[in-house]
DNA sequence: TTTATTTCTAGAAAAATATTCTAATATTAA
DNA sequence: TTAATATTAGAATATTTTTCTAGAAATAAA
């Protein structure tokens, strides 16, 4: 009753021409260029329908963060489950982010950019959950190591720190403008960094 | 010739003003909801003079983002150079940085925010020259360490992820409503991370 | 099938916001 | 004192977002 019915599927596809669009348009002039107008006129599709689409222009902006979001989360999740001992699950973590990076520029820029705005305040509870499920399943795979002595005891908010913050940075400057940057090598680098610093001899 | 003159000090305390009630908006309500006619009100100058001081709105944001910028990029290198050890230096640095964004949460915030924005193409070369100046002090404090083995010889993109990722990435959540965390322990224990995954035993 | 209901589209009208412009005032230089 | 420059003020204009109304398309009900 619900599924490919015919409005489902043009909808579906008007929505993602909207996304497509917006990635686009934000890829060659950032966030705070992004126009309505310009979307309309890019996706085809009008600008009554994007609002219904979307509510409204940050409507659009969270759809597109949440897409990619989950993307990337999902990909995260999927690579270390896989890894059954310590040192590869964590290295495999931070690979695997620079990896989505390296693949997925625009999305990566644009979470970046969005995630600095205060639409994301608006979602909060969704975003909050989402998160926090993957953060568990995250946490439920270290448990172990951690139990075990291979890993650092640490107050939860640190492992994010510690684990994710040289890479963030890194895509950061290597988005930015610095792609000439090998992401091979700097993938190597940081995850034996990271590792360094969490694990215990 | 230059200095002293009325209308030098009148026109520093407006600006002052203005950029002081745009702190404070944007501490309110975000970037994306600061608005000019609010920081007109706010600072008690008129639109004409808002313009005429800072050009247009994002020449108020870019100059608010440099000042903070300016300030805390100085007092982490005088917090560097003072050290004489690696370690010392090497964790001062970092707790220095977490120091400044705990006394100066509002223009740590307002740095993240900014920084994601497409104005600072406008002043990219401005950026780049105090940023090259900046790195290559802290690169000369630390090279005598790489250089005895102490320090890991890495490329130099590496050292910024590695030293400062991590403390970036808990500032952004601290300052994104976990400010409830501790920022002593924060310190010490980033500082720690930090300090394993550079350095050679 | 026919009719009613809901979903979607279109783009003009309205509202919100940024920017420009002109005139007046204050300060500095000549 | 006079001319030149810097600053202020806020109305007028331009840009952009958002709302609104009408109609088309799809689905559900009869």
């Amino acid at each position: 009753m619900l599924l490919n019915k015919k409005q489902d599927l043009a909808s579906q596809l008007r929505r993602t021409k909207i996304l497509d669009a917006t990635l686009l348009l934000f890829s060659e002039n950032g966030l705070s260029q992004l126009r309505i107008a310009e979307i309309s006129k890019r996706s085809g599709a009008s600008i009554g329908s994007i609002y219904h689409h979307f509510k409204d222009r940050e409507g659009v902006i969270y759809a597109l963060y949440h897409d990619s979001f989950v993307d990337c989360f999902e990909q995260l999740r999927q690579s270390i489950l896989e890894e059954t001992d310590a040192e590869s699950g964590i290295k495999r973590f931070v690979v695997s982010y620079l990896q989505w990076v390296f693949e997925n520029p625009a999305q990566a820029s644009f979470i970046y950019a969005a995630s600095q705005e205060e639409i994301l305040r608006r979602h909060q509870d969704e975003l909050h959950a989402f998160k926090s499920q993957f953060y568990l399943d995250i946490f439920s795979w270290m448990s172990p190591f951690i139990q075990s002595g291979e890993l650092l005891a640490l107050p939860p908010w640190a492992y994010d720190a510690i684990i994710m913050g040289p890479a963030h940075e890194f895509s950061r400057r290597w988005l930015g403008g610095l792609r000439d940057l090998s992401m091979e090598e700097a993938q190597s680098i940081i995850a034996d960094a990271v590792w360094r610093a969490i694990h215990i001899d």
